[in-house]
DNA sequence: TACAAACTGTGACTATTGTCATTTTATCGT
DNA sequence: ACGATAAAATGACAATAGTCACAGTTTGTA
């Protein structure tokens, strides 16, 4: 692989996007290139973490199980996205599951080529702290959503968190279930359904085929700023 | 301040306990000492954050407001704890307000002076990336919890989390109010009360003088496990 | 010590959301 | 095109937790 083309990658969205060449010639370098089928995973919940990786192509969700089987998706991950910097980073367990919804490819780093990178360019350091900077901004507003909001507006928000942002007509990101979805936004498949049936009158969203896309996102926007 | 001083203040639950001698010496070198009242806010929420703080003395509480006006408690910081690093680190706005809940004292470190320690202590940087991997996995057991468990369990979590560990008697922390205990395990003041005075009946907390305490920890850490 | 302000306790009611059961509809491979 | 399998739609019901109202209790302070 060469720089240039991981340059192309991470261009598009990554916080790694502003890399020198020689820093993206030392990843290349000092990391190496593991492939996925679709449904394996990149990184299992529970493991001790050696490596980083930085998802190269392909679509992934990161989802935990919580100790009473309740399975929460915390985000879906792109390409150009860093990944399982916790655990390396901290030395514990692996917080979460990232399952691979299609065929991915990632160049996986190892804590000692990862530290060696740290040393010899001090600028890959603050990246990952705007990495990590990002996780928590995240997870605060999941926190906020849960606590704060009653299922619609938090169901809005999930839906306009998945929604293509320069997309056409208002699709959504991954097609995903309604089963997914409410793991996804915290509540159950059926209350989803009912949901999105109710949106679908108002002409607020279209589920056609089990594809839901939104129609009417200024709307949608309002139902997730509403008070309740 | 002397070097000295700070690694007592550190060397207890701090992730920046293993700092050396000359990485103390630049800390207080070039940070500044904060004092606060209580009641004060350390960090306000929105506003540009232009600094790091690292705790020295008092107990503070960090907070978030939701756009609705919910209240929702993240953290109650002790000393030793950085806290800010999220603005500091990316340019945004502080995610959370932290106010004094005592008065308060913190050395206060701007983005160029961190800049300048962590270009000359490599290792900074990696104690940073370890706190906010702590805030990271934080984060998401409030998530877990959040999602996963009813209000039983999820005091019982909380109750747990704010248990001095090598304390006495089971004493918490800090001694909350029954409305704040409901805003940091989100739940209503009046089924915190509720929940409190049946697990009172149980002899598993006891609630005297508004004061609660933990008397059973391990028939609550049973609770905190159990599968609803 | 007395008063105000804040916090606690409790009952009755309501709202929201989850669960279960069942039918209907889509999708995929051969 | 067909049957198997998974996903979606929907109704009935139950459970959980919030809200409102009000009474009782602390606590700090003038």
């Amino acid at each position: 692989m060469k720089a240039e083309e991981l340059a192309n990658i991470l261009a598009e969205h990554s916080l790694f996007a502003d890399c020198e060449e020689d820093e993206l010639s030392d990843l290349i370098l000092r990391g190496h290139l593991v492939q996925y089928d679709k449904g394996d995973d990149l990184i299992m919940q529970g493991d001790l973490g050696e490596t980083l990786l930085i998802l190269l192509s392909g679509n992934a969700r990161t989802s935990m199980i919580a100790s009473n089987g309740h399975e929460i998706v915390l985000d879906y991950a792109e390409p150009g996205q860093v990944l399982g910097e916790i655990a390396l980073l901290d030395g514990g367990e692996r917080t979460a599951t990232i399952t691979a919804l299609e065929p991915c490819t990632a160049l996986s780093i190892t804590r000692d080529a990862l530290g060696e990178i740290l040393q010899k360019h001090r600028n890959m350091a603050l990246r990952l702290l705007k990495v990590m900077a990002s996780r928590i901004r995240m997870a605060n507003s999941m926190i906020e959503g849960d606590r704060a909001y009653t299922s619609g507006p938090r169901l809005a928000r999930y839906l306009l968190r998945l929604s293509v942002v320069g997309g056409e007509e208002g699709r959504l990101k991954h097609d995903l279930s309604q089963g997914e979805l409410g793991n996804f936004a915290g509540m159950s498949r059926e209350h989803i359904n009912r949901q999105l049936s109710a949106w679908s009158e108002d002409g607020i969203v279209s589920v056609e085929s089990g594809k839901v896309r939104i129609l009417n996102p200024a709307l949608l926007s309002s139902i997730a700023e509403a008070d309740s």
